[in-house]
DNA sequence: TGGCAAATCGTTGTGCACATCAGGCGATGA
DNA sequence: TCATCGCCTGATGTGCACAACGATTTGCCA
């Protein structure tokens, strides 16, 4: 109760999709760090239901590989090292390469201007960010990306790949083993190229441009490990 | 009970993914039609479990976009329409490209003779071959070329393609509205190029021809609607 | 006889009690 | 003192009963 999910005539797959979102933000924005355990009761009782549905939700967690549930021991949040995940990491850029090529999608002005305020936000970033609000900032242009192509599967392939992947930076960024300054300044600059390319109406553009950021991210996160 | 299933130490997750993948199995052969309803508590009872494990299962089908639940209507089979599936269609065939380039693995003896067999058995299908009998034999031979790479997660998002788009083919063929004879004769060109391509060590060409292939079939499909 | 409403039936969704399992803790004996 | 066995605790997995829901049927009334 008093979780922000009431029913004002949601169906049950939402109330579904909202645990569901929830928990995937907890986990990659580190508030469930890796090694912690989950509790199913716990977790259902803060949601309003029972452990039935929130162990539906949990299971989907594990198939997307943020959780690991052992009979008799418990749910753990999955260790987010760079090893397991750099296969995850480098198919992650070849997709992305792809949402330029498979059904494209010209956004309107609207977009446009969501677009300019999180380039807004962006540059507050490199003044004052913390690592956690910059990848609060990074989720909310990663979704409105994904909104530039309409293939449904390469989105949902994408957004998996995403939010398996985006851990690995963040808990560098808590360790000090990024130059955090410079990270803000890069992402403030993809930006800015994703904005020309997209008034220009280039959108295979605008994938390369992501697809080469995401890249050249991966080998910061690469190079840094001492 | 009676299901095969039975538990020479297997774990729970073992016994979970046998009866996914026989279910998946019975979607994707057209033994459990589109618009089919399945019934939780008769799929229990064959399994020798509950419910509980059961609705598991099928979410994950859900998931997977074979099934669909409705509350206080049924889980029924989804149907297989082009329209639909043509996104998905046109990112396994680029998927189906990466596979020659995150993470090839060249393949021993053992994998070569293993080959040599399914060829084998498409030149009988191409004699005496029903188009539910060549489904099978095709599902034999994505999982032996899903090896080819050892890139996890992208051969997770090929097999779940795999199967969100091999029935329709199938519909269409016991429709008899493909070239059944055409259709056995380019897969035994297809495994015969593929074979050529690995004695030469050349895993990009094998990717490539993969992806020629079913970037035709598609177009087969495409062009037989009348 | 036609139409509408209420009851009925079957299904999926939920909650709870119990089974099963792994790890830790302590008693016990050599 | 240490090793070992067994209990105990807390977790996930399972089974079952009930709730919620939608489609169909049935029966009543105009």
């Amino acid at each position: 109760m008093a979780d922000g999910t009431g029913d004002p005539g949601l169906t049950v797959k939402d109330r579904h999709a909202a645990m569901h979102a929830a928990l995937r933000q907890r986990i990659c924005l580190l508030d469930y760090p890796p090694g912690m355990q989950l509790s199913e009761i716990a977790l259902a009782n803060e949601f309003g239901t029972s452990r039935t549905p929130m162990r539906r939700v949990l299971a989907r967690l594990e198939e997307e590989g943020l959780v690991q549930s052992v009979h008799g021991v418990g749910t753990i949040v999955t260790d987010a090292n760079i090893t397991e995940l750099e296969q995850a990491y480098r198919l992650r850029v070849e997709l992305t390469a792809l949402t330029g090529v498979l059904d494209p999608v010209m956004p309107d002005a609207l977009f446009l201007e969501r677009l300019k305020d999180l380039i807004d936000r962006a540059g507050q970033m490199v003044a004052s960010g913390t690592p956690k609000s910059f990848t609060q900032l990074d989720m909310d242009v990663f979704q409105a990306l994904l909104e530039l192509t309409e293939n449904a599967p390469l989105r949902h392939v994408l957004e998996r790949l995403y939010y398996q992947t985006k851990r690995l930076w963040l808990v560098r960024a808590i360790k000090a083993e990024l130059d955090l300054e410079e990270e803000y300044r890069v992402f403030l600059h993809e930006l800015e190229a994703i904005h020309i390319a997209l008034k220009s109406g280039d959108l295979t553009a605008v994938a390369q441009i992501q697809r080469a950021h995401i890249s050249m991210s991966f080998n910061r996160l690469l190079h840094h490990r001492n």
